[in-house]
DNA sequence: GGAACAATAT
DNA sequence: TATATTGTTC
């Protein structure tokens, strides 16, 4: 008996408290009448079932909630006590941690889930990457600071194969920190390249894609402007001179092959048109925009595709330049492609141009070059 | 280096 | 669901 009583007493303090939490949480929830009728009712409801138990039923109640015997009371109080449980869980955070085994189903379940919503969207991923266009596009200014911060994209989705790509994970990083390129990159093109390819034949499962950052491909333009261009420049040489960690060859070569694809479509009409391979190269995509009529004019009467085409593809058209036009569908079209970064802020177009400064001094280089050989060969044409 | 295949986004 | 883009593998 006296046992009873004691414990009595410190749990209707609890009680009280736990009470009065519930009536200001009431309060709280009151001005919010209307967009949360249920949760006012529900809470009113906690309270007065605290109340009533505190007051008549107290003893079974708590005995109840405390002390293995549940059978009596749980007829009645059965039912409420599930409510209040839930409830006074959440008021007092504290009991979160264990018991739930018990309740663990419904309190468990809203509390994992929205954890994991919030890693998910707070982390990167992005998976977010996936369709997450709410957070990505808006955001995306915000969270790529973030993001770069640590590692800078969005880490392209390697979810399931980390095992094979951990190095990736790392390369990421260090791709992802083009700024300090020199500093986590300088030694890179260790083994991470080797491994990419070792790790390809380990596992029949294919490769995580890896996403051509901005930065990245920042860093293959520079890289391609450096080897004279991309037909010139061979997967290998640009892949060292990016010193990106974990890049291989395999993917600077696919990724050259989709810039080159990508340029000379646009290119070649424009090629032919200019002659002069010198300027040409250099505003391939740019100079649609920029570049005087006569391109522009053969442009877009030969192809209207041209401005379509090139200024919806992401990266590799990093340079084209189709701000005003992107701007509508753009934003779809670029970010698709990993590099919400571009998306992201409307840096994008800044990185884009970045890219195009330095793909316009580079580019030049690389389309020119690709554009000549290419040039006679463009089904375009 | 190029093409086919696959994955993902719109 | 179909199409387009991008990336991987052969």
């Amino acid at each position: 008996m006296q046992l009873f009583a004691e414990k009595m007493h410190p749990q209707n303090m609890e009680f009280r408290d736990y009470i009065e939490a519930l009536e200001e949480e009431r309060k709280k929830i009151q001005v919010f009448n209307k967009e949360l009728p249920l949760s006012l009712e529900l809470v009113t409801q906690a309270i007065e079932a605290c109340k009533q138990q505190l007051s008549g039923t107290t003893t079974e109640y708590n005995l109840n909630g405390q002390s293995e015997c549940s059978e009596q009371t749980s007829t009645e109080e059965g039912p409420v006590f599930e409510e209040f449980i839930p409830i006074k869980r959440r008021a007092s955070l504290d009991y979160d941690d264990d018991e739930e085994q018990q309740h663990s189903h419904k309190h468990k379940i809203p509390k994992d889930s929205t954890n994991s919503d919030w890693l998910r969207s707070v982390q990167l991923w992005n998976p977010n990457p996936p369709s997450t266009k709410e957070d990505v596009p808006r955001k995306a200014s915000v969270v790529e600071v973030k993001r770069n911060g640590g590692g800078a994209f969005q880490p392209f989705h390697r979810e399931e194969s980390n095992n094979g790509k951990a190095n990736d994970a790392s390369n990421d990083k260090a791709l992802s920190s083009p700024q300090v390129p020199a500093t986590s990159s300088t030694g890179p093109v260790t083994r991470d390249n080797v491994d990419g390819s070792s790790n390809k034949e380990e596992k029949g499962q294919r490769k995580q894609r890896r996403s051509w950052s901005q930065e990245l491909h920042k860093r293959f333009l520079h890289a391609l402007h450096q080897l004279g261009g991309a037909d010139s420049a061979t997967p290998k040489q640009i892949r060292e001179l990016m010193k990106v960690d974990g890049l291989t060859n395999d993917e600077v070569k696919s990724h050259l092959q989709k810039f080159r694809l990508h340029n000379r479509r646009p290119n070649l009409m424009i090629h032919k048109n200019t002659a002069n391979s010198q300027a040409a190269p250099l505003f391939l995509v740019g100079n649609i925009f920029v570049q005087p009529p006569e391109f522009a004019t053969t442009i877009a009467t030969s192809s209207g595709e041209l401005t379509t085409v090139t200024a919806p593809t992401g990266i590799y058209t990093p340079v084209a330049s189709h701000p005003p036009i992107v701007t509508h569908k753009p934003e779809g079209s670029i970010q698709k492609p990993q590099f919400k970064q571009l998306e992201l802020s409307e840096h994008s177009n800044s990185e884009g141009r970045a890219n195009h400064s330095e793909g316009a001094g580079n580019s030049n280089s690389p389309a020119s070059s690709s554009s000549t050989h290419t040039t006679t060969t463009s089904p375009a044409c």
